[in-house]
Parts: C-alpha cells; structure tokens; sequence
RNA sequence: GGCAAGGUAGCUCAGCUGGUUAGAGCGCUGGUCUCAUAAGCCGGAGGUCGGGGAUUCGAGUUCCCCUCUUGCUACCA
C-alpha cells in the first residue's frame, strides 16, 4: 500500500568479485518493476543500485591479475553497469563504494555510533576465512581448520579491532520484528531471523587491520591501520547514495520502502542493518524482501558445472522484456525458480502469444476488416458494462500485489482482463453482428477489447515496458501517470483512433533457440554415479566444497562382515576382501590396508563400507566399494559400529 | 538433535476463522467458431487432499502419532 510519498527502493550491491548472473539480474529486474510502478503511479521514486568493491578478496584477485585495486573493481563495476543500462534499468543513482561521498559517509556514520557508545576497541582472536572474509568459532571448523562456508583453510588472526555493540541492540530488533509483521518478507523468513536474535547476538568486529583495501577510518580516531569491514561499508550504501554525511539532498528518500535481497544475505540486512541504523537514529526500512535461488533444469548452477544462466544470452535470444515476464511470473517471491528454455518458452508462446499477442492481432483483424482501423468507444458501456466491471474489478486488485512482492499474482490477476476480452469476442460474435448490421455493437466490442489492451499494456509496463509502449503506440496513446491516473483509477476507456497494423509482438517460438550446456545433456543420460564423478571435479577445483545433506545422503554407506580375506599378491598395502552386505553375493573389496591389518585381523569383523562407490580396478582385482577408515601419524585403524550389526545396515 | 514451513489432479500451485458434488493455470483430450500467431471459446478425463488415529452431526481445513521434503540452527565427523 502506498503509505509513503516517496518511494525507496533498492538492490543489493553486486560484489565485484563476480560477473552477473541470473540471480543477479532476478533482484535487478525485480526492483526495476516496481521503480517503474512507482514513478508510473506518481510517486516520487528513487531506485538504487550499484557495486560493492572493497574486500580482502577484490585485493587479491586484483594482485592475482597483476593489477590496482581500484582499477580491477572499475573494470567489473563497469560490467554490471553495462548489464544493466542494455537492460534497460531505470536506475537513479549507481553507487560504488569506491565513490569518495560513499567513503565519507561511512565514515560520518563510524563517528556518530562512535559517539553513540556502541562502538570499542579490543583484541579479537580467531579462525579468519581470506574468502569469505568471516570469522568462523572453532566450533565451526571443518577438521578444526577449514571454512564450513566455501572450504578454504581459515587462518588465525588475532587482531586489535573496533567492535559494534550489537547485543545491545537484541531487544529492540526483537521489538522490530515483532511490531512490523512484514519487516521481513517473505514471512517464513522473518521467523527464522528472530529465532536467530532469540539465540543471543553478540558484538561484532567491524574493522580489519589485515589488508588495506577498504574505507578508512575517521580521522579523528587516528588509527590508520584500520580498514572497515566490508559489511558496515557495503550497507551503508544504502544512506551514503542518499547523501548521508555528505549533502543529504536526497535523504527524504529514506527509509527505503524495500530493500530488494538474495536470501543468502538476509542476516545482514535483517539484522546487521537494522542495528546500525538504530545506534544512527535513522528509521528502518519498511521491508526487506529476500527472493529465493534459481535453478537451471532442475540443478543447481555452478561454474564448474558450466550450467550457469548468462542472462545476457538470455535476454538476446528470447527477447529482453519476455525474460523480464519470465522471471517475474514463474515463481512465488521468496521461493526458489527453475529455469529452462522449455518453462521460458511455455510463458511465451501461451501467456504471452495466445492470451496478449493475439488478442492484440484479432482486434486489428475485426478492426480492418469491419471499420477500416478505426476505433470508438463511444458506445462500449452501452453494450458491455457487465464485462467492464469485471475487468475494473480484477485491475483494482493489482497494486497492493505489487507493493507486496507478489508479482506473480500481479501478473496472474493482470492476464483476467485478457480472458474476458478473448471471451467476448467469441461470445457476441462479431462477425455474425455485422451480418446482422449491427454496427455500433461490434464498434463497441472493438472499443471495449482496446480499452482492456490499453489497461493491460499499462499495469504491465512496468514488467514489460518495450512491448508494451509497442502495444500502446499500436493504441494511440502513450503509457505516463496522466494515463494511468485516466486508465486504471478512473476506469475511463481509450479516445477515438485508428489502429496502427502491427507485426505480431510475440511469434511463435518452436525450439530452443540456445544451445543446452553439456551436463544437462549428460544428466538423461547418465546415472547418479556420474554425478557424483562430477561433484569430485568440483572439490578438486575449489577446495573442500560443501555439500547439502542430500548430497550426503547420495553416498549410501553400509555396515558389512568380512566374510573372506586374502592378501593381494605382489602387493604391499592391498588386502582383498569379501564383504557381506546383505546382497545376495558378498562385495569383493580391494582395501589398501594390509600395513596395519592382516587377512587373518579382518576377517570375520564388521566393517563401514561406501556401497554405491563406481567399481575400479586395483592390482587387476575389481573392488566394489570402498572401507571406511582413520589414518593419522600414528597408523590406520577401521570405523566399525559400536556393537555388531546385521550385514547391510545402512549408516546414516 | 532442536525449531519452522510444507506434503492437494501428470506438472506448478490456490483452498480464510471446519459445512452441500475439492479448485486454477499448464499439459492431455473431445467439440466448435473464424476476427486472430495450428491462436480463441465450450466440454471432458484425471485427486482414497502423505499414512494412521482422535474430536465433531460434519475435517483437505482442529488435535495426537508416524513418514517424507525443504529451510534455519546445533552438534558430531
């Protein structure tokens, strides 16, 4: 609902250590949308988006390429930039963080929580991931040494650093989250982030004295080893592009009306934010929106998956704004979206083509052929006032789906109109009315199906704004607020025209029009066992990578008994084994044991086995599975269930 | 392990505070008009509403148990 005049609205900074992906253009697209509502609908709408560009990891990808910080950040800064005006955003302000009105309002801020008492100094110690550039409790460890985030090895800092009393502020975040049920959307969302609160927060070190590359501190606290942390500089964004501790010109603006995220970053926002907007005095935002992932044919993308969506290509292939309705259509907001050719070409062909295109194409038809082009509403109410309440009814409908993120029932709702007129046409029969003679009716249908394209081109303009400035030039008139106000508030119809003879806005898309990458194609083709070849590959290239639970549970690991053993000739570590598994023949499992078990120490033991393993040979032995052991300096011993089991429990 | 949200037609989902024959879109299928992009319109098939139990005159809708999925979180590896 639109309680505020002015209308806020916001991405997230894009970190310059990525190249635009599709998520990054779901959360662009999605904040264009409703800039454009919001400007179209009057209101005076500021929409903010930009990159962020300090960091640890900018400094060392910049090394690594044998260039300046800030020329390697003004390189991929570009690349978003460029992204975004050949997809038309309608941005107001980009910012970086790099830009010296940024950096001094970053630093205003540091003061007045300075002065506010909520920031210290101290001393912090702890397991640093370079990366992710996150300090990680040693709880958290992977094998006591590696990020439980991207699985790089952490290191240990120990660092003089400045502290945000963020404990402090538990209680009144709480209080936030509390009163303002749709602070946090979508809702399940919020949940989660008040349980996280309830669980204690504690303060958080805000700056770093490790690298250099970052905003520097205030002057007056003459501490120059000191940079920010890369998270109070990047949300700060949020006032500094306003002018905050600068020339706050635009700082009515704020708060924002929507802070457009990732749900990957909604701790920072939902919490961190809010925090360091308290300790300033500044009022909190109205809602922070996270959306969820998207997927590509049902996979999740990855570079080493090679399966990641270029939205450019996209957008090329299939039509900038059908992207645009793609994306907004197709999925719940919050939820995660899967992406194909064939979901994108469905849209397209029956949403678009069927429903809109050629309702567009039949009114040119009837028109042409009947009227010579001509268009007069005059009559329309006369004959069709049941059908145009229908259609007010659905439009009224619409704008608080907008301003509630649910864009796809925005769009739901907006294709109603579309079968009302598409119904008409067959029910009255234009065609046989003319026959008839009955002239000023069939005018009048003519006049009513324009008035419902010119609604519909309108509310969704701010999806689609190319098509529908198509649509609209077709009409004879021009999508602006005046229009708007004329169209959707006052229900009024279009004036009289003559129709401009069009080209079909959507043809027919028969096939895919890009290239499938090569692991989609596998995956028919292939059974689970490749896949897990694949997600080797991956470790291989990043390091010890995450895995999800599912992924775990693709390994099927079983207890078995050791029903034969024998030592592999002519070799010094293999033992070969006979493993029951419960199956109806034992496994033959080739194990590079024999240093620390003999045959004679295996057999008849219980064992962990990996059972779904792809067989390899070894020594020329086929080995079907895989032992589960611990090695250390101190030797090898086997994992074995605590008490016997029956052969092919399975672990887990 | 804890918490949360979910499991409804082939697919994606809607079903508010319990009430007559459980809905939509897409897909499939039969029919039909001709203004139109093999589009439109009308109709149809298809669901034991995850399983079991309880409350009730009556439960997809409330309660309990089980099961599976997803998310967050903890801990272990």
């Amino acid at each position: 609902m639109s309680c505020h005049k002015n209308v806020y609205i916001t991405t997230p900074i894009y970190y310059v250590n990525d190249i635009a992906h599709i998520g990054h253009a779901y959360t662009t697209i999605i904040a264009d949308t409703i800039a454009r509502y919001s400007r179209m609908s009057g209101l005076d709408t500021f929409f903010l988006t930009g990159t962020d560009e300090h960091g640890q990891k900018i400094e060392e990808s910049a090394k690594a390429r044998g260039k300046s910080s800030q020329a390697y950040a003004d390189e991929i800064s570009a690349t978003f930039r460029n992204l975004w005006d050949d997809f038309h955003i309608t941005y107001d302000k980009f910012i970086r963080t790099t830009d010296e009105d940024h950096k001094k309002g970053v630093q205003k801020a540091f003061n007045t929580m300075y002065e506010n008492g909520d920031i210290y100094k101290d001393v912090y110690k702890g397991h640093y991931c370079i990366s992710c550039e996150t300090f990680f409790p040693k709880s958290q460890l992977v094998d006591d040494e590696f990020c439980p985030e991207c699985g790089k090895s952490t290191v240990i800092v120990e660092e003089e650093s400045y502290f945000f009393k963020l404990s402090k502020y538990q209680d009144k975040l709480l209080e936030w989250y509390n009163n303002n049920p749709e602070c946090i959307l979508p809702k399940s969302k919020r949940n989660e982030v008040i349980r996280f609160v309830e669980g204690g927060l504690e303060d958080l070190s805000i700056t770093r004295t490790s690298f250099d590359w970052g905003v520097k501190l205030p002057e007056n606290l003459n501490d120059p080893k000191h940079v920010m942390y890369v998270w109070l500089d990047a949300l700060m964004n949020y006032v500094t592009a306003l002018g905050y501790g600068t020339d706050e010109k635009n700082m009515h603006y704020w708060p924002a009306r929507v802070h457009l995220i990732g749900k990957d970053i909604l701790r920072f926002h939902a919490i961190y934010w809010p925090a360091f907007l308290m300790s300033l005095g500044l009022p909190l935002p109205k809602h922070i929106a996270a959306h969820g992932w998207w997927t590509r044919d049902g996979e999740k993308m990855s570079k080493s998956k090679g399966n990641v969506v270029n939205p450019r290509e996209v957008a090329d292939a299939y039509g900038l704004d059908n992207f645009r309705y793609f994306l907004l259509r197709e999925v719940p907001f919050g939820g995660d979206g899967d992406f194909s050719q064939k979901a994108l070409i469905d849209r397209i062909n029956s949403d678009l083509g069927n429903d809109l295109g050629n309702l567009l194409n039949r009114l040119i038809g009837m028109s042409d052929k009947y009227f010579e082009g001509k268009i007069d509403s005059t009559h329309v109410a006369k004959y069709y006032q049941t059908e145009l309440n229908e259609v007010e009814s659905y439009l009224d409908r619409l704008e608080p789906l907008l301003f509630e993120m649910q864009i796809h029932r925005y769009l739901e709702e907006l294709w109603r109109p579309l079968a009302v007129a598409n119904k008409s046409i067959d029910k009255y029969q234009p065609w046989t009315l003319i026959k008839e003679g009955k002239e000023e009716e069939v005018m009048a249908l003519n006049g009513l199906i324009a008035g419902i394209l010119a609604k519909v081109a309108t509310m969704l303009y701010p999806v689609m704004p190319e098509i529908c400035t198509k649509i609209a030039e077709a009409l004879h008139f021009e999508i602006n607020t005046e229009n708007w106000q004329k169209l959707i508030k006052d229900k009024k119809l279009l004036e009289t025209f003559t129709i401009e003879k069009i080209p079909p806005l959507f043809p027919r898309i028969e096939e895919l029009l890009l290239a499938q990458p090569q692991t989609v194609v596998q995956k028919t083709e292939e059974k689970p066992v490749k896949k897990e070849e694949k997600k080797n590959v991956e470790k291989k290239e990043e390091g010890i990578a995450l895995i999800g639970i599912d992924q775990f549970f693709q390994t099927s690991l079983k207890v078995g008994t050791v029903v034969a053993a024998e030592e592999v000739p002519k070799s010094a570590k293999l033992l070969l084994l006979q493993v029951d598994l419960g199956e109806e023949h034992p496994r033959q499992i080739v194990a590079g044991i024999k240093e620390w078990y003999s045959a004679q120490d295996m057999l008849g033991t219980q064992v962990c086995v990996v059972a779904n393993l792809k067989p390899a040979k070894l020594m020329g032995y086929t080995s079907e599975g895989m032992l589960l052991a611990a090695k250390d300096e101190n030797g090898l011993c086997m994992i074995r269930p605590e008490k016997p089991k029956k052969s092919g429990t399975s672990i887990g």
